[in-house]
DNA sequence: GCTTGGCACTCGAACCTGACGAGTGCCAGG
DNA sequence: CCTGGCACTCGTCAGGTTCGAGTGCCAAGC
């Protein structure tokens, strides 16, 4: 690393100055503000040399300097410190999440916790399917060849599909499904289903053979092959706020916003709960997000992520501020979900 | 009415124009545009008697006229002309909507559908709770003294409610309060619920009385007294295309547009399916839409209103098509409901 | 060799100005 | 009651000017 000390301080004191007052920064200015030791000729050299290195840009010549997408990349990795939230935060996100009733009522809440905390678009993914377990299976008889299939993971997730019997059923034959099924599958997680599903036919009476293939083949497809991943989002109104930190407008970023595919593959490839990961700017592969900063953590109880969760705000975002509140946002959703 | 016949073509001119341009129109290029074979200095004279009597105004001296709110109600009310959609468009509804596989995603292409034919906010409430019947009740044991409870309706809604029983009960047991509670409500709808819920509790053996006293309190408190309505949104992205029709942003519409609460009562006081509801501009209740217009309409099977559905925009769009486009889709949607 | 103060230079923002033209209101004549 | 004509208003736009923040560079100092 080619960078010393003194103009990673002054990196910091940009991005920080920036950051605060959305205004390009001078080398005046900064000297003055922050306790650097140096004059702003001073500065000046060392500003100019991060601007050849890439990590800060001049909107005109005549102006102050502002990071780049790699300047707050460098600030990310190496110079910001964790910040912790404060105590009243903590309290409220306790108490703020401990009233829900139901999964739905979790994630709403989820969202609009994070939404408000950060002040930016909050995206919460509903616990994954296909990394769930089977709780229970219900059969709702509707007519005597329709089945409403419901399955309730151990997230509290539910889920049903109408399943159009190859012949009708009667009311005995539903009991003898219900029991194979849930014998088969209760406890299982959903991704490892598919070989348990195969073996399912076979545990039943010989007529209800084709009935069984047809509700594995519903499971199979709807719920394991393309699980129905779903997301809710909040704050799209904070975007306004920071409106003129978007190039053009704000139009193309609620435009990706409204697709479901985008909002999950943002995120969507989350690991581990522990692990945040901060994307800049450009480092973005959605277009129309190039102008956005995304934080996104897994959450889930224990190691294993269930889903993620996450906040999108312009480039120029309190980061430390973010990244805490996301990380602790998504622990203690985490654990709620361990609880019940 | 003091307003006669040519004065209303005028102002049915300048409302066309207007939504058509987006800019103040004046009498020379309307007396061109259309054929109202007078001259531009007689339109001049209609404009003044307009804009004296609140129909029309000026944004300053030396421009056009644009048409007030009450230009607008007028226009709804008396000149415009239902515009039927063009068969393609019809085809396209159908098709788009006959994909749907459950209720989420009947509403869920039902929002997308509106949005996209008017390129405007599209607006959807879910089949109200309250106005649906009882298809089914489901119980399912979690721990020995917590059951989940799944209501299905006959609009395909699908609710659950975990309770928390006075005391442990055994499998026989939840068989005969199943057993009990679909006797009693499947069935009915669930504003006539309450005093049916009341004589469950007597059908039932003595010592699970209390048992069906929670499971009975569960189902009026979350059901019925507060029942959770819905609303789907889509569309948000179209606000930027016509950003500049709101004075100042579209911060306070996208604000207002975050509030379950602000749109169900945007859409939720619908009565029949049949009358479409416009309200222009200030004629809205809710702070922050004062810019925007809505139309809405209530959908449902026969002449019940389920729910309602509707688009917003700004107060400057196409009223005869975006009237007719609603009005199409939630007829659409009401057949599609009335099927399954 | 790094730091510093000085100084000339650049360039956007803000303001002013005048020309232009769309659109109006009014009036007299048909 | 309609019409053409005409004076008037006022926003828009292009061009020009000033102002000042901020820079880069250089020579002197520690």
């Amino acid at each position: 690393m080619s960078i010393d000390e003194r103009k990673l301080e002054v990196l910091r004191a940009i991005v920080e100055d920036y950051v605060l007052t959305h205004e390009p920064v001078g080398s005046k200015a900064l000297a003055e503000r922050h306790a650097l030791g140096v004059s702003p000729a001073t500065v000046r050299n060392d500003m100019a040399v991060l601007e050849e290195e890439g990590y800060i840009a001049q909107p005109h010549t005549s102006a102050g300097r502002i990071p780049t997408d790699k300047g707050y990349r460098l600030f990310v990795d190496r110079l910001s410190q964790v910040k912790p939230l404060s105590s009243p935060e903590r309290r409220a996100i306790q108490t703020f999440l401990d009233g829900a009733i139901d999964l739905d009522d979790v994630v709403r809440r989820t969202v609009r916790l994070l939404a408000q905390l950060t002040q930016q678009v909050a995206v919460v993914q509903y616990p994954s399917l296909s990394r769930s377990a089977v709780r229970h299976l219900e059969l709702v008889p509707l007519t005597v060849n329709r089945l409403l299939l419901v399955v309730i993971t151990d997230t509290g997730r539910v889920e049903q599909r109408v399943v159009e019997l190859p012949m009708p059923v009667a009311e005995e034959q539903v009991a003898e499904l219900h029991t194979i099924l849930n014998a088969g599958l209760a406890g299982r997680r959903l991704i490892e289903a598919p070989a348990q599903v195969e073996t399912l036919p076979d545990a039943v009476s010989r007529e209800l053979r084709p009935v069984m293939v047809s509700l594995g083949a519903v499971l199979l497809e709807t719920l394991i092959e393309r699980p129905e991943e779903r997301v809710m989002l909040a704050g799209t109104a904070n975007l306004g706020r920071s409106a003129m930190d978007f190039p053009g407008s704000i139009y193309p970023v609620l435009e990706a916003l409204e697709e479901q595919v985008v909002l999950l593959k943002l995120i969507g490839e989350v690991e581990s709960p522990s692990t945040l990961r901060v994307r800049i700017g450009e480092e973005n592969t959605v277009e129309g997000l190039r102008s956005t900063s995304v934080v996104t953590v897994g959450y889930g109880a224990g190691e294993r992520a269930l889903a993620g969760l996450g906040v999108l705000g312009p480039t120029r975002m309190d980061y430390p501020g973010t990244m805490s509140a996301v990380r602790a946002v998504a622990r203690y959703v985490g654990e709620l979900l361990a609880r019940q």
